[in-house]
DNA sequence: CGTTAATTTGAGACCATTCAATTTCGGTGG
DNA sequence: CCACCGAAATTGAATGGTCTCAAATTAACG
């Protein structure tokens, strides 16, 4: 009740692509309708011709499709402040799933009403723009992990980028990542069985990379796993 | 001579987004830059600070990353009509390679150019902002299909890609599709090696499903192929 | 035609999978 | 607070898809 449910937002998207006051006010004041969710829920669904758009107060959630053997594969995993679906404000059909990772608190927002907004306020174009297109860069650097490196190399880089992502979004705390993944979807989220997985981590284990439990990961030697994990933040453009 | 560069891009954002006559005119008067680039040259660097974006006019072309191991991942594939870089627009350094595929011919077009013209045409910007929408849709795609496919449904989904995205551009006559892929590219861009890329694509003949030669693609049974492929085209977003 | 790139083939090794069983964990009700 | 339950994590062993390495054949091109 304190503050309206895109402000968080607004100062985001602030950061990379200044905002005016007039613009600031014009994104905080849209109409946005908060509804909880339940955790393993479907939130969008493929092939769905959607109205609003989906951001993420609370919880974690990921976007997924089907291969034709019934196999799941994760195509992205999206943390509070996000949207999981801002490219479906253009796009009249959703070309894949998305789904809460737990208990999860959304805002609805118009695709109309943000359109509308892009017309009149080229910045807050530009910043809608902009998020979607790190989106793209962050799939780009999926289809190589997933393309191109080992199972200890494809969770080790899975990790570092969602621990960069936390940090960066300021929701970590003495070191302890939240991490509500069980071995089943990081599996599915790197392409490898939930068995391999659940091997592979043990490895990272007792390298003494990391501790990983349920809801919790802890780093323990940053720059070994970055190594480990071929990993390179430049696709996260965070650099302005 | 007899057309300005950037018509048939014109005619292509039009069918998606309608233009304007102002708008269109806006467009076609950008100061463009062709230039010839020989086979296998790199037209964008990983790292770069780029102050163009450049359009496909002639020629295949496609994104790559490179692993620590020195592997390489092709990301996706571009043919003649198509930007290899929008979302350069807005991201000042490029998050990967651009390779050409073949002798090509390219258009420069400067990228405050473009955003100006966002500013002052929402419709053009819809229409920038819908390329890479669906450059991301089919990053995504490609996530699932080397996270979770084998290879021969891995192959048979990108020549069915391929061929509808020719389709759709005008570029197929008697039914031969332009490939200018060699295997071990073919490989790169399916997360497979070369070797098993040739004795996957030598199966997808024997079921007489294609010939592939070296740039002569030739479908004998579209319709399963696609079931091959667990290919469903949605996510080209064709239908508007 | 010669020369290099691209494709093809063979055989063995390995990373990851599959299937199945067991153990641990998290939450719930008595 | 403990007993119980289902979900998640772990372990083992065997299989298999894909890789590696190397050599041979074919195609492309000046």
């Amino acid at each position: 009740m304190d503050e309206p449910l895109l402000a968080p937002l607004a100062r985001r998207w602030d950061q990379r692509v200044p905002l005016s006051a007039d613009e600031r006010e014009a994104l905080i004041s849209l109409p946005a309708t908060r509804k909880s969710c339940p955790k393993d829920a479907y939130i969008v669904r493929e092939g769905e011709t959607t109205s609003t758009c989906v951001l993420l107060l609370k919880g974690f959630a990921y976007r997924q499709k089907f291969v034709g053997e019934g196999a799941r594969q994760i195509i992205s995993l999206h943390i509070p402040g996000e949207f999981v679906d801002l490219q479906n404000c253009l796009l009249p059909v959703s070309d894949h799933n998305v789904q809460s990772l737990e208990q999860t608190e959304l805002a609805f927002v118009s695709k109309t009403a943000l359109l509308d907004l892009t017309v009149r306020y080229p910045s807050l174009a530009k910043a809608m723009w902009l998020d979607t297109l790190v989106d793209a860069s962050i799939h780009r650097e999926w289809v190589v992990n997933v393309g191109r490196r080992d199972a200890k190399t494809r969770l080790a880089h899975l990790l570092c980028e969602l621990a960069l992502r936390l940090e960066a979004s300021g929701a970590v705390r003495d070191g302890i990542y939240q991490f509500p993944l069980t071995q089943e979807q990081l599996a599915d989220a790197t392409g490898l069985t939930a068995v391999h997985t659940n091997r592979t981590l043990q490895a990272l284990r007792k390298d003494g990379l990391i501790s990983l439990s349920h809801n919790a990961l802890r780093i323990h030697d940053w720059k070994r796993l970055r190594d480990v994990g071929d990993f390179s933040e430049r696709y996260l453009h965070y650099a302005v």
